[in-house]
DNA sequence: ACAGTTGAACTGTACTACAGTTTGGGTCAT
DNA sequence: ATGACCCAAACTGTAGTACAGTTCAACTGT
């Protein structure tokens, strides 16, 4: 711990700082899925010039939130069937070969912890739970020990979970808690092969839940 | 197939095509790794506006194959050992988990074709080697029938591509063959250990030559 | 009901401008 | 020579204006 930790120059752009702050209202459901960010209002509101909002915009593509469409401009996407299956194969692949390997007792750490602070979220401050939900399934990719894949799966996360915000899906704190148990057990236990079957059937319960939302 | 397959108008923005075409020449060599992308320079060179530059390098900045650094602009990414080694443990990740999947019958005849393709190079066209090795990999890959995975890993391979380029790595055809001809084989007999070691001492090997140019 | 027309709103692009930052020399003292 | 310091040129980040082409929804006539 240096005398200067944490002191840091404002190194960063008005078009970074607005893609950021961009991305923050998308993700609390400001702007709804399918919605188009219209240029000139949103320099206008926030006082800035147009081609700085559409720089923010082109950053705020590079989190996958929006996608431009010619013509069109930047339109916040939109959860389909297709994308969604998509999205939890991904995971399934991932997890799974994450639980194939052998965790080393850091790693078996964290995902305990991150079950409990998922646990504490579950009987305290259920608006946390996704979040903690999602940070669980991290933990478990870092088994991989790759930072590319961690990345991706970050990626991933985020969009799913600005999907479950407009979705507005609920989880049901008893069910959520027991399928991730279930899952640090057989992990604990060195099951590999119950913790591969666990992880799919929630990857599969989750997705049903899902598609059923979507009509 | 309908009778209109394949037509399609010509929907693409100035910046896009810019963006493509930067994209090419970097890959082709034309900027080298570390150097900056003159906004101004290109932009009169091109006959087009720098705000219109801007755009085409942020998007660029999707594909990975540049970064922005604050008031120094667009910066071709450049090859490290810690970037080389994250990038190749992201793909034996990837493709051990591939090869525990059980191929279906024409996955496994498209690695097939796929390593034909590179025999076929290795023998008449050795410029074409590196991409059908790199085909045969996006191959094994796609046996975890995961589009997000697919993308991200041609990802992956866009930004090792640009790096075997620059390090004008050349890779000698007899090597290359026999330890992808180990895979396939242990493939098609349905090894999975034997095709994961043999994953895994191919990376091995690729990471350790690329280490060695790195000094 | 429906095809066609029109106009407002918006995107894509160009051009200009300027403050702040980086950079590659020079200069100067050591 | 070496290093500290300074300066001007080059460049980025941002603002602002302009306009052609596209989209979209409302209006019109049938």
């Amino acid at each position: 711990m240096s005398a200067l930790d944490g002191l840091e120059v404002r190194r960063t752009t008005t078009a970074q700082q607005l893609a950021d702050g961009l991305s923050e209202r998308i993700m609390a459901g400001a702007f709804g899925p399918g919605d188009r960010l219209r240029e000139s209002a949103i320099a206008a509101e926030l006082g800035v010039a147009r081609n700085t909002i559409r720089e923010a915009v082109r950053i705020l593509e590079l989190t996958g939130l929006v996608r431009y469409e010619v013509n069109r401009g930047a339109v916040v996407i939109a959860p389909t069937r297709e994308k969604i299956e998509a999205l939890y194969t991904a995971r399934e692949r991932l997890e799974t070969a994450a639980l194939a390997r052998t965790p080393r007792p850091e790693q078996l750490e964290a995902i305990t912890n991150a079950f409990d602070a998922l646990v504490e979220a579950a009987e305290n401050d259920g608006s946390q739970i996704v979040d903690r939900d999602l940070a669980f399934h991290q933990a478990i990719v870092a088994l991989l020990d790759s930072t590319r894949l961690d990345e991706f799966f970050a990626g991933l996360t985020k969009e799913l979970r600005f999907y479950l915000t407009v979705l507005s899906k609920q989880e049901t704190p008893d069910e959520v808690i027991a399928e991730h148990r279930a899952i640090l057990d057989a992990l604990r236990l060195g099951d590999r092969d119950t913790a591969v079957a666990e992880i799919r059937a929630h990857v599969d319960v989750s997705v049903k839940r899902l598609n059923a939302m979507l009509g």
